[in-house]
DNA sequence: GTCTATACTCCGATAGAC
DNA sequence: GTCTATCGGAGTATAGAC
């Protein structure tokens, strides 16, 4: 039961934000009781922790396997860059920073903070790579442009959902791959 | 009092959301009583209606000033990216995408919707010039392209709430320059 | 571990007096 | 135009039985 108010929370925190999700919905999708949930956590805020640790550690372990697989690094960026994502959901962890209490409990933000400092820092290693072997302009700030790329990934969701498009999202995607090469 | 309602709803919803925003605490920024908001609004969808709307012309007229300003067309664009924004406090538009409530009502979905997409085709025009005048690469497709720099703008909020650190959007925003020039 | 009962507050709105 | 009264439901939890 554990792991189904754990699995509901994020759905449900997805979907509709820290403030748009009530503990009775959470019982509702995951089949729990009212006792059953507050059995198993102290109240809503300790359910979205860990809720919100499970789909930062996601999101860094995902950039992970783009950014370590195979292929020189240019084409792992661009791996990372288009892979498929559901545009239209938004980003489960880019969409807890709207979200001000979220950001207001420093417990409940710790984890989003450090998934986005991890997965720039990652990407601004490989981007270095990428100079080194001569794949992409020396002029270029490797942190910058990693902050700039997460930005573009992070803003595709937000144009997309504006629009109501997933195409929205690959064409700002590829818009960033366009001036990257 | 018209008016002081407009304006709290505005910056209840750029502070907390559309869900976070309740009746109780717009009528307690603006000062109005319970009945002088429901004489002059129907309800919260019909306030918040007011304020969306008022908030999306802002972002347009804005991107006009800059993108129909002085200079050629590369620097009205570093122009527009450049401006100074109030990083931690997120986009009053882009943060409304988030909001599942907002995007399932039509009404309150439209002027989001439209103040992107002009916003976009708008500055896709002048990244065209730019080409034209020859201040930038021929191969770059300008809608993709603007729709990338649109997009680091709105993930560089997201980037930097996260961070709690302004810093950030501004590190996003010069990597997206770095790209384009 | 899970259930039911209970509590108190806030949400979003309506009604009618002034 | 604004105020107060009132309302049914939802939000967030606690207590105690099973």
């Amino acid at each position: 039961m554990r792991e189904r108010l754990i699995e509901s929370t994020r759905e449900l925190l997805w979907e509709r934000g820290y403030v748009g999700t009530s503990p009775k919905a959470i019982q509702q999708r995951s089949g729990a009781g009212q006792g059953s949930m507050y059995h198993h956590f102290r109240g809503k805020p300790d359910l979205a922790l860990a809720a919100i640790e499970r789909s930062a550690a996601e999101l860094c372990e995902r950039a992970e396997q783009e950014l370590s697989g195979p292929g020189g690094p240019l084409e792992r960026v661009t791996a990372y860059l288009r892979r498929e994502r559901a545009a239209l959901r938004g980003c489960p962890v880019g969409r807890l920073t709207q979200d001000p209490d979220v950001m207001a409990d420093p417990a409940l933000r710790r984890p989003v903070e450090d998934a986005f400092a991890r997965t720039r820092a990652r990407l601004a290693g490989v981007l270095t790579e990428a100079q080194a072997a001569g794949e992409l302009r020396a002029g270029l700030d490797p942190a910058a442009t990693a902050a700039a790329l997460i930005a573009a990934l992070q803003g595709a969701y937000v144009l997309a959902l504006a629009a109501g498009d997933a195409g929205v999202y690959r064409q700002a995607v590829e818009g960033a791959l366009g001036l990257l090469t």
